[in-house]
Order: C-alpha cells, then structure tokens, then sequence
RNA sequence: CUGGGUGUGGCGCAGUUUGGUAGCGCGCUUGAAUGGGGUUCAAGAGGCCGGAAGUUCAAAUCUUCUCACCCAGACCA
C-alpha cells in the first residue's frame, strides 16, 4: 500500500472530544472516524487489524472444534419472545417495524438465533457435544457510549455457543474455552490482563467469568488478592471483615444528635467515635413500585454493594426518596422501625453487633449502645457490601486491592435457560427428551483492537504487536525525487511484497521528519528507511518501534531481516 | 434519563462580556528553495459561525426553542 493513497486523514492536534489515548491515537493516526453516537468507520488499517484479530479467534476456536456460521442482524420479535427476553431486555435492544408492520429487532447476541439454529437439527446425544460461532455485527443501543472503540454501539463480535449431555462436560468445555481465551489475547499481544469471577447478569446461568485489561481508563471495578491470585468482578466480590472483640452490652440509651444525620456528623457530634461503632441504613425503592421502600442496615464504615443487593431482592433498585414517607431520614435505625411497606435488609456486618449507635426513627435522636439480639433481631443476614481495599482474602486472608479493567472477553455457562425456554431436546441415551446445557462465549472485535492500543500506545503514537500490526513495515523513502532511492525503494518494496511481507511505504515528498513521525503515530512495528545517504552505503536503516532499537542493514540482507524479526515476534 | 460543558473551513482554536455581516495555527493547492525527527518563503482555495424562530437599521455575538457531541452519574449478555 502507498500511503499517499491511504484514505484516511491524520492530524498533529489531537481531537478535543476524546479523553484516552487508544481513541485519541487512533482517530490522529486516521484508523476511524465517528459516524453517530457509538457508531464508527474503520479506515483500512483499523480493518486489516480487525481482520488479524479475527483470523486469531478464528484460529483458536476452530481448534475447540467450533463451526463458524453466521446468524442474522435482523431479527422478528417472534423468536424473541420465546426466550422471554423480547420484554425483559430494556432499550438496549432496538426494535422496529418492518413495511409489513411486523415487529423486528436487531441483534444485540445470538442465543435465540442458535438455539433456533441448531434445535431441528440436532435430535441425538451423539451429536452432542458441538459449539457454533460466528463473527458478526451487533447493536446495543447504549445509553451512553465512550472512550472511542472501547464502548460503542455498533460492534463486531465473536459469540459463540456450545451444546452439552452434562454438565460435567459443559464445565470440561469451559475449562478449554478458558484457555483458548488466555490464547487468544496473548496473541493479539495483550499483557496485563486477568480471568475474573463476574455477575452473570441477564445472560441468566451460575458461572461466568470476565477477561478483564488492567488500565485505570477501566469502567469495571476488579477485587483483586495478591496473595492467592484470586479475582472477582466488584458486583460479586466478598470479603472477611476483621473481628472486633466481644463487649458486654450496656444499657441502651436515646441520645440528642441535633441536624447530625450523615455517620460522619453523627461519629464527630458524639465525640469523634469510630464508624465502624455504628449501624446506617441506606434506602431504596423498588424500580416501577415507588410505594415499596427497601431498608439496607450496614455498618457505618460500609458502603452498599447496590448489585449484591438486587440478587438479594431479585428486583431492581432506584435511590429512594424518603420525602413523602414515614421515615425520618438521617435517623433510621433497626430499633422500632415502623413505616408501610418497609423491605427491610441486614448486611452481616450488623449481625451479632454489640453497643452500637444507630438512628432512633426519630429526629435528631439516635440510640447508643444498641445490641443486635436484644434490642433487635435478625433472623436472615446477607452479604450485600461492597469490598474495600485492605478487607481480607475470603480464601487465603491476604490483603485485597481494587483495579480498574476493561471487559475484553467473557464466558459463561448458561445451563439449560435458552433450551428449555425455546423447546431444544435432544434423545438421551435412555431415549428420553432432555435439553442440551449450553455455553456462550464472547469477544469484541474493535474493544479488543482499542484496548491492546490503550496498552502498547506512547507518547509518539500507536504501537502495534507485531500479529496485529495492519502492516509489518513501514518503508520509507526519504528524497523519493532522487532516481537512486526511487529505484532502491520500489524494489524493496516488491521484494517485501513477494515474501509475504505486508508493507505501508511512504512515497511522499515529504521531509524526514514528518514521514518518521506519521510512522511513529500509526504505529507500524518496523520502519524501514531508504535514503540516499544509505544508498553510499549501499544500505538501509531498520527501527523497531516498540524497543527503539535502531540498525542498517545491506540492502541485499533487508528482505531476510525483517522476515525473520517478523517471525520471532509473532 | 439526571447534572455540567461545548458547537466558528478537514483538525486545533480566537472572536461572544461592550451587536457593525469572520480571523489565527496546522492541513490542502501552486511555485521556489530545503533535504534524516512534523523545513522555509511566496501566492491561493476553502467557513456565513450546529439548526429554527425572534429582537434590531444591523446578530457568530442578545432572547427563546431545538439538535449534536463531550464529561460525571444512572443504565448496560
């Protein structure tokens, strides 16, 4: 390719609207450019680089026997609703009429379609186990799309599903999946990145991991332990709080707190006790039912884990607002609460609690040395908090920190949620109807290509593994006018091409500087330069972008180099 | 959806307070020089200032409405 016909723009000024370097670099590099809200072109190296991603899955999930098929965008409502997520899937999901008024929707993820795919025609056990993929265009219509690639709405992605007698086999399967996905991103050159436990959400199904990049520009919160490697998506992340030391309970008493109604006002008006000496409720009302309103009682120095809390309701939660109500916010306590329609939840960190201070359900009162099991009882306590850096490994006691990821990859196992729900049998041995177990895996395409730039990108631009790359070298001409370069150039350009190198070469009348810097800010892996002070050598100049490294090299051996720095680094 | 911000040639920005029918840098075109880290000089092309309505002799500048984008949050296989 000669990038003086590349279509693409680059610019030295970086766009103002964007705020991490992957979508900032790659729009200055012209590898996209914004359409819509979440909605992107791909210039040709962002497509070729799209495309090796690709290849890669491909790879690897044919190696896990998978069939690559392709389902439809556009689907009708009908096959929707048999799984039931016609209606239980909210605005992200578009729908739209067809011209003869008949319901559509575009496909946001596959399940429905492969179930339907595959339930005529698999009818035996000994068919099973098999996984169906594709890589295919979806749309989520998000609320609110960012960072360039790493949230948009239109997106290529790589789902898969698998089909299963048991579940032992499903969780065999899911193991491989697992490490096909550790494959996967190491070889589009990622680094720091981790398998996390996660909420499995609306996908429905018990175990569900996330593949997670590390990077503080992450939207997901990650508990980490250092000790045992342990990792889990904060939404489901558990931890040991410290003990505290058994007190005799002294005699509860109602104290005057004044305006204090936030635990830190309440702990500095009595004398700057400690948060973790007292009970705080945080409300809520149930989503769509504003006359219910949930009671959460946690400790003062907690916060509330809102997704925890939702499994634990099995509904959906808005912050509550208390105006209208009977009860006295600032000054809820677990003491003689009283109101209509009170959903009422204790965290652990309340149960067996001994002279603690809590709100009196009264203003500008609260209650001193409140002891759960005499003043109150709770009969059902829940874990619904949220980890803290510093809280206790629930499996080896180490200390837990907290990091920043971004999704790149997730695998669950769904059981037989979309089977049963759309009638998928199969003849078991016994001849009996049963529904296959299933597993779904996905990958997106472009957040995959942004987050790898996210890792690699400098200060001087783009820097893309070497497997990645949308083309290995950048040759560059440096006085294209000169006959001796111009000739040099081509032929080495040719020669390149003829051993399957894929090479960018700048054919431009430009200075150095600026071919260099345009190489630097697309990120090519290998730069090649000829110039004609290098033809008095009778030679050329190698850079490697990701290491600086610098070298000339006879033009007869150029060819030879670069194959093999290309094939040691892929 | 809630709160905040921004919309002026392809990109980055000034001009808006104190209305007088647009300006700078980059990029682009042409010519000349230069020739290894965004080189220099000269001459050009390109925008009616997000859109609509209004106030006014006069609106990028004031008023109202609207749209788009960005940020934080909510939401989000």
């Amino acid at each position: 390719m000669l990038i003086s016909k590349l279509v693409g723009e680059r610019t030295k000024t970086a766009p103002s609207d964007a705020v991490i370097k992957s979508h900032s670099l790659m729009i200055r590099a012209g590898y996209i450019k914004l359409v819509a809200n979440g909605i992107w072109s791909l210039a040709m190296p962002a497509k070729r680089i799209a495309r090796k991603i690709e290849n890669i899955i491909r790879e690897e999930m044919d190696a896990l026997e998978g069939q690559e098929c392709t389902f439809p965008v556009v689907m009708p409502r009908e096959l929707w609703e048999e799984s039931g997520r016609y209606t239980s899937i909210g605005d992200e999901m578009v729908r739209f009429k067809d011209r003869f008024g008949r319901d559509m929707v575009l496909g946001m993820t596959h399940e429905e379609a492969a179930v339907q795919f595959a339930r005529d025609a698999v009818n035996s056990y000994q068919q099973l186990p098999f996984m169906i993929y594709q890589i295919q265009t979806k749309f989520r219509d998000e609320g609110r799309p960012r960072g360039g690639l790493i949230r948009v709405r239109e997106f290529t992605m790589k789902d898969a599903y698998s089909f299963h007698m048991t579940k032992e086999d499903l969780e065999e399967y899911y193991e491989r999946a697992y490490h096909a996905y550790e494959r996967i991103f190491r070889r589009i050159g990622m680094k720091n990145f981790i398998a996390v436990k996660s909420d499995s959400g609306m996908m429905g199904g018990s175990i569900s991991h996330e593949f997670m990049l590390l990077t503080p520009i992450g939207e997901d919160t990650i508990v980490i332990c250092p000790k045992c490697g342990l990792c889990a998506n904060m939404e489901v992340a558990t931890s040991v709080l410290n003990g505290t030391e058994a007190e005799k309970p002294l005699s509860m008493e109602e104290v005057f707190t004044g305006s204090a109604k936030e635990i830190h006002e309440v702990t500095e008006y009595l004398g700057n006790i400690s948060a973790e000496r007292t009970i705080k409720a945080v409300c809520y009302n149930i989503r769509g039912d504003a006359e219910r309103t949930v009671v959460a009682f946690i400790r003062g120095d907690l916060e509330v884990n809102e997704a925890k809390l939702k499994k634990v309701l099995k509904a959906d939660i808005v912050p509550a607002n208390l105006s209208a109500g009977d009860l006295v916010a600032g000054n809820i306590g677990p003491v003689g609460l009283k109101g209509k329609n009170l959903v009422i939840v204790y965290d652990s960190s309340v149960k067996g609690t001994v002279n603690m201070v809590s709100g009196a359900n009264k203003a500008e009162y609260h209650l001193k040395n409140v002891t759960e099991g005499r003043d109150f009882t709770i009969s059902e306590s829940y874990d619904i908090r949220k980890v803290r850096p510093g809280d206790r490994c629930p499996v080896c006691g180490g200390e837990l920190t907290v990091e920043n990821g971004i999704e790149i990859g997730n695998i669950f196992q769904l059981g037989t949620k979309y089977t049963a729900a759309m009638g998928m049998t199969v003849l078991n041995a016994e001849g009996k109807a049963v529904n296959p177990i299933m597993g779904c895996y996905g990958i997106g395409v472009g957040r995959a290509m942004a987050s790898v730039a996210e890792e690699t990108a400098d200060e001087k631009g783009l820097n893309w593994p070497m497997a990645i790359a949308p083309w290995h070298v950048y040759l560059c001409a440096i006085r294209p006018d000169d006959e001796r370069v111009k000739e040099k150039a081509y032929a080495l350009y040719d020669e390149l091409q003829k051993q399957g190198i894929e090479v960018l070469m700048d054919d431009r009348a430009a200075s150095a500087g600026y071919k260099f810097a345009d190489c630097d800010l697309m990120g090519i892996p290998l730069r090649l330069v000829v110039s004609p002070r290098a033809i008095e050598n009778d030679a050329a100049e190698i850079k490697i972008r990701a290491t600086g490294e610098t070298f000339t090299c006879p033009y007869a051996e150029c060819v030879d180099r670069i194959k093999n720095i290309i094939e040691s680094s892929i």
